[in-house]
DNA sequence: GGCCCGTTTTGCGCTACCGCAAACACCAGG
DNA sequence: CCTGGTGTTTGCGGTAGCGCAAAACGGGCC
């Protein structure tokens, strides 16, 4: 089994107040592996026998409808976990895990988890606080859908993205994996369509700088000013 | 300080695989309160200086934005808790709670919790199995959200408060605390308006009996056909 | 019993956004 | 260099549901 650099990780949020030794030990139950671009980690509604702590890469969580339609859940950045459905009291996985670009993740078997919280207390409280902010983000969202209208909430999602998974460049700052129009829009709560006319909107404006998969904000500033603005769009 | 029962609160799932004596230490940290029908228990932004159980009564969370608008985020029933913002790391209450009916509490304080899951980690892992099923369900209604026309998240939701707090009558199901159409508005994202339009439509085919703060679901598993239909509306 | 206030109902435009469809751009592979 | 396929752009109706306004209802309180 390869070996795990404990210096890697030490510093991740999961781990604080996790001694070096313990450390050692947490890890020694894992194993690595790599999923390369657009392969599925994880289905949903699939027996949940592992959770994860992406590593390197990027990893998109959705989850989808009877009908077939899908909405993102959330999209996993480097040092975070996710597949933690043990944890949540959950026998199979409740979204399906995709990772968007090639990606390397520690894999511990579910089973370990019980026996993990028990020995390092600190595991739980730090899942928790992970949880807990997840919980937070998601009132935050439901509450945009609720009460914004979709530029606003195209432009909140791209801010989130850009600031937990951006690049800066010199002329912008780049989200750094690829996204479709059809992702933003299923983040958003709309259609490809919809979001095609917005940042086609916003280019012309030079707001965004944008292909395909590709999206570069080229004035932050000013996609924070359409993001809060009032419904009455500020008509003078 | 008013002592309590533990026999009352040791079955709640917070407390699963805690002794006794051990329920009993954490119980007395607590005091208990009694907060009358349309108070506030604590403001969104307030400093997070207690966490709570619901013994009695219930109790609605509800998020305002900057300009003013609501979302109830959730209501509580009794043998829940709330407002765990330690637990995850927030200084400040991201909500507002207030008791819908009159409603019986008890209070921990927020600088008991880390002394508290140090000494008996079964709380952490309960409180992490609980925010985790919240986190599922706020993914559900995002879903929801994105993917169903006002009609089948007002008849998702209204089945949910039935589940969870519904009373049984002889000719139906009645949501046994008041909420207004207002407030159902305020947990699927739309108007009072269109609630109202929706539910007299429903009244006038004998599915629901509803007047002010009121509702009787008479034909549940109608209104589960509702809930689960097509977009297409099942046109013929 | 009568008054007052919060809730509910309902009508009527209006518009933001969807849904379909077709054209278009771009990348990969042969 | 051509060709197929996936992602993107754009036009054009259609409509679900919003927003405003006004009226009706009902229940509590004096």
């Amino acid at each position: 089994m390869a070996k795990v650099d404990t210096s890697l990780v030490a510093h991740l949020p999961l781990f604080a107040g996790v001694t070096p030794e313990a450390l050692d030990e947490i890890l020694r139950e894992a194993r690595s592996a790599r999923f390369s671009k657009n392969s599925a980690i994880f289905e949903q509604g699939a027996d949940a026998q592992s959770f994860f702590l992406l590593l390197h890469g990027h990893v998109r969580a959705a989850k989808t409808t009877p009908t077939g339609e899908q909405i993102v859940v959330r999209y996993v950045a480097p040092g975070e976990t996710f597949g933690l459905a043990m944890a949540i009291g959950a026998a199979r996985y409740p979204a399906t895990a995709m990772a968007v670009d090639d990606s390397v993740v520690l894999i511990w078997p579910t089973s370990a988890w019980p026996r993990l919280i028990e020995r390092f207390p600190a595991l739980a409280a730090n899942t928790l606080q992970t949880v807990g902010t997840r919980l937070q983000e998601s009132h935050t969202r439901i509450l945009e859908m609720s009460t914004q209208q979709v530029e606003q909430r195209i432009a909140h999602a791209l801010l989130r993205l850009a600031k937990q998974s951006g690049k800066k460049l010199d002329h912008g700052i780049e989200i750094d994996f690829p996204i479709s129009r059809q992702d933003i829009a299923q983040m958003t709560g709309t259609t490809l369509h919809t979001v095609s006319r917005i940042l086609s909107g916003w280019e012309s404006q030079g707001l965004v700088e944008s292909g395909r998969q590709r999206i570069i904000l080229r004035e932050p500033h000013k996609i924070v000013v359409l993001a809060e603005r009032n419904a009455d769009g500020g008509a003078a």
